[in-house]
RNA sequence: GGCUCAAUAGCUCAGUCGGUAGAGCAAAGGACUGAAAAUCCUUGUGUCGGCGGUUCGAUUCCGUCUUGAGCCA
């Protein structure tokens, strides 16, 4: 089995910190975690490593797209998963590291993705549906459909109400029919590290690095792609970009659009932590309970432990 | 010093013709299988500023004190 080491947590716990100390201890290299940070120049509103943070660790899955390319959780498991593979042939344990739960968890236990890519025009056709028709409509063509997805579905989640329609008419077969051929087990030997503090001061970091990446040209960046024409894409629907915006297009003040920054992060984290303590068997450490460098040694410990 | 107004959820406020109260925001909890930093669901007990009085019963009426705002000296 090959072998991976996962370590995940809320926006601005430290991650990256971390996995700069594990991969130089480990001589190995880090894997990315992160649906954003895909994306070439989104640096500072995703928080990316920099270039001299990185202290010559080998980094994948940053940088690989332009923010007007469209990405999903089938493409990145794909990749993940093969430099997974390249990794381990190279005797080392490949680091993954980073927020975005789905994604992890779809590498992690293979999740089941067909061959279909999602289809855009049909997505269009569906939403205009939803518009005319209302949202009852679809949902009861799902419950005809799909009765088993359409009951875990709440009808005003649009979204995932038509990806559920969406599946069963460009593959013809249904969600829950996939879901029965999943299986439930990690495809990996893996340690699963989860770095997390007291709520209070995680906000308080939060709150703080968004005031740094002001100063840091936030704005700088996200007129410059705003420039490049990339504001209705998928990229720009990222926190810290989808509220400067706005701001950019003079219809808020600077005010307004970083408090709402601040907030949808800390509701980011939030979510984050609902993720990864209900879908994910974590080994937790807590900074505001133990040292860094308490921690980064019982990490390691336990790493000997579990690979050795 | 005098007069007037205010004091209710973390914040901004509504309300109770006397039967212990509710909106928005913030926040919390949850869901999640091809947009996931997305999308969606659920959740409001708080000495109604303190102390007395009237009353079967006061957050509501009366008195007084405290704090704040405004006006007059």
């Amino acid at each position: 089995m090959e072998k991976v080491i996962i370590i995940v947590g809320p926006t601005a716990v430290g991650k990256t910190k971390l996995s700069i100390d594990l991969a130089k201890r480990l001589n190995t290299e880090v894997i990315s975690g992160d649906s954003m940070q895909v994306y070439k120049g989104m640096d500072i509103g995703t928080g990316k490593v920099t270039e001299q943070e990185k202290e010559n660790i080998p980094h994948h899955m940053l940088d690989i797209l332009h923010p007007d390319e469209a990405f999903s959780v089938a493409e990145y498991q794909r990749m993940v998963q093969q430099k997974i593979n390249q990794i381990n042939n190279t005797d080392n344990i490949p680091l993954l590291v980073g927020g975005s739960g789905l994604y992890i968890q779809a590498v992690l236990y293979d999740y089941i993705f067909s061959e279909q890519k999602r289809d855009e025009t049909l997505t269009k056709e569906l939403e205009k549906r939803m518009e005319a028709e209302g949202n009852l409509v679809l949902y009861n063509e799902l419950k005809q459909l799909d009765p088993t997805q359409a009951a875990a579905i709440h009808p005003n989640n649009k979204r995932r109400l038509i990806r559920a329609l969406e599946t069963y008419y460009t593959t013809g077969k249904t969600m829950s029919e996939r879901h029965a051929k999943q299986q439930h087990t990690p495809i990996y030997e893996h340690v699963l590290i989860g770095l997390e503090m007291d709520r209070e001061q995680l906000y308080n970091q939060i709150n703080q690095r968004v005031d740094q990446m002001i100063e840091h040209g936030l704005i700088e960046e996200v007129t410059y792609l705003y420039e490049q024409n990339y504001e209705h894409t998928q990229a720009m629907k990222a926190i810290g970009y989808k509220e400067i915006i706005p701001y950019l297009k003079g219809e808020t003040d600077l005010e307004t659009a970083v408090s709402l920054l601040k907030r949808n992060s800390r509701r980011y984290a939030k979510r984050q932590y609902t993720w990864f303590k209900n879908k994910m068997n974590i080994q937790w450490y807590n900074l505001s309970e133990k040292k860094y460098d308490t921690i980064v040694e019982e990490i390691m410990n336990d790493l000997t432990i579990t690979f050795n």
